[in-house]
RNA sequence: GUGGGUUUAGCUCAGUUGGUUAGAGCGCCGCUCUGUGGCAGCGGAGGCCGGGGGUUCAAGUCCCCUAAUCCACCCCA
């Protein structure tokens, strides 16, 4: 066996590979992210791109220092010599509102919509949709905390989402309130689950010194019961009254919009910058973990990073996730193109002109050709296989009469083309459009094939 | 970090209770095919049987270790 990629990342290979998936096809990647880049584009976003690796300090300070992509995730980069190393980024936040600051982005117009698209990497165990290099769409809007940016970039959201095709997606809403709200319920949540210790699963001790709110989306049966025993009551009930005025006026633009949203009380987002607004969308055929993505507002992140303080509220969607999903559902890429026109010299001496040919075709539409002399049968079995709309063949009798036979393949039809007027047909119209069909067309020039149709569907 | 499944040709897989030079289908390349394709027939290339160690006269097959991969826990996209 050769070298092979390191675990937990993947190749994007182009169409036909063996063993290609959607979420493994390089065209299905560019597809994703370009219906993505117009919905995003038509919102007003720009797009923004920062460096894959960042100081370490970026990460601990924007993701939150006991969280767990920087205790057990992170990648760290080493070059020559004495630097402490770099991190790749776990996530593209803390480096959108790194590059904000930095570059003064402040005085553009406020509040400022960016979006961004990339590989990150997270240093977890491999399962079906987590990857270690993953990529992610982003959005982000710095500058404003009018509950209407935040109802927005959801429906924004769901327009990416909705536009891929995705159907069967359901979006949870909530809210983790202001920081304050935030201490005063995990308060609430050690008081109560403290008292049941000894009923809680052992992984659930642990979260109830770390993250007490994890226990609440727990699977262990045990922990289900004691949450249910104790009537534990939802973040939502602790919010303060900016927090839930906030919230409410984000719920009342969704509602009126036709979002349908599923209000999720007690949401827990596993990133420290999160503060009132916080959603998840989730979709049933990514597998255990069925996050297509998640987002939320993130107000204190900038002066965490050192910054004046500005709010800020952004998503992301996992790419491979949302193909996925996609797959799924039973969506698939059209075919990808073959080449236009494939050029195929019958005779060795040729084959230098006709590759000439080829290049300046390709001016007008795809073009490729053999590197060898080739018959007739050969080359058009190999212009099909190659999905080729025409072939055009180019033998010693063609090149004396300055023509080149082209061939319709899907069709059969066939005619004799000067090669001055060979751009103008090759870019028109194809043959088996009927004005284009001469009726005068001599039979001797046309072979229409017994149709043993197939791929041109 | 933990648990379970898997690993033989480019792909999908056979390979008997351990027994000579490890097979098939598909794909790839070529020929049949002196200027008209997708079919068919024939031929060819392509394997450290994931890697390492052990048991045995003999290991693709049994044992141990390890890696990768898939799925799940944890956590997230």
């Amino acid at each position: 066996m050769a070298l092979q990629r390191p675990k937990g990342t993947s190749d994007h290979l182009p169409d036909g590979s063996p063993k290609l998936s959607l979420d493994t096809q390089a065209r299905a990647f560019q597809r994703v992210t370009d219906v993505a880049r117009g919905v995003l584009e038509r919102s007003g976003a720009q797009f923004i791109a920062t460096p894959i690796f960042e100081e370490p300090e970026l990460v601990r300070r924007g993701v939150g220092e006991t969280s767990d992509i920087v205790t057990k995730e992170m990648f760290t980069v080493y070059y020559f010599g004495e630097h402490g190393g770099f991190i790749l980024r776990p996530e593209g936040t803390a480096s959108v509102m790194r590059a904000y600051l930095q570059n003064g982005l402040k005085q553009l117009p406020s509040p400022l919509k960016l979006w961004t698209q990339g590989p990150m990497f997270r240093a977890e165990n491999v399962q079906k949709g987590r990857l270690r290099q993953f990529h992610q769409l982003d959005y982000e809007v710095i500058g404003g905390d009018d509950p209407l940016i935040d109802a927005e970039a959801v429906a924004v959201m769901m327009s990416v989402v909705e536009a891929l095709g995705l159907r069967q997606v359901t979006l949870k809403l909530g809210s983790v309130g202001d920081p304050a709200d935030r201490e005063r319920y995990n308060a609430y949540l050690r008081e109560q689950f403290g008292r049941r210790r000894a009923d809680l699963s052992p992984e659930s001790l642990l979260r109830l010194d770390r993250n007490p709110m994890r226990i609440l989306d727990s699977k262990s049966a045990e922990d289900q019961a004691v949450v249910r025993e104790l009537a534990v009551r939802p973040m939502l009930d602790f919010l303060g009254e900016q927090a839930q005025a906030h919230f409410a006026s984000v719920r009342r633009y969704l509602d009126a919009w036709g979002v349908s949203y599923q209000l999720d009380p007690g949401l827990v987002r596993g990133l420290d910058y999160y503060r009132r607004s916080a959603w998840e969308l989730h979709h049933a055929g990514v597998g255990a973990k069925s996050a297509l993505g998640g987002g939320g507002r993130y107000d204190g992140l900038a002066e965490q990073l050192g910054g004046p303080a500005t709010p800020g509220i952004g998503w992301a969607l996992g790419i491979e996730r949302l193909l996925i999903a996609m797959t799924a559902e039973g969506l698939e890429l059209p075919l990808s193109p073959g080449p236009h026109v494939y050029l195929a010299a019958l005779d060795g001496a040729l084959v230098g002109q006709v590759a000439e040919l080829g290049l300046q075709l390709r001016s007008v539409v795809r073009a490729e050709f053999a590197y060898r002399a080739l018959k007739p049968a050969v080359a058009l079995r190999d212009a099909g296989r190659r999905g080729a709309v025409y072939a055009a063949l180019i033998g010693p009798e063609e090149a004396g009469r300055g023509v080149v036979a082209l061939k319709h393949l899907s069709s059969g039809v066939q005619r004799n083309i000067g090669l001055d007027e060979l751009r103008d047909v090759l870019g028109g119209p194809d043959f088996v459009n009927p004005d284009f069909v001469n009726p005068d067309a001599d039979d001797r020039t046309t072979h229409p094939q017994p149709s043993t149709n197939q791929e041109q569907a």
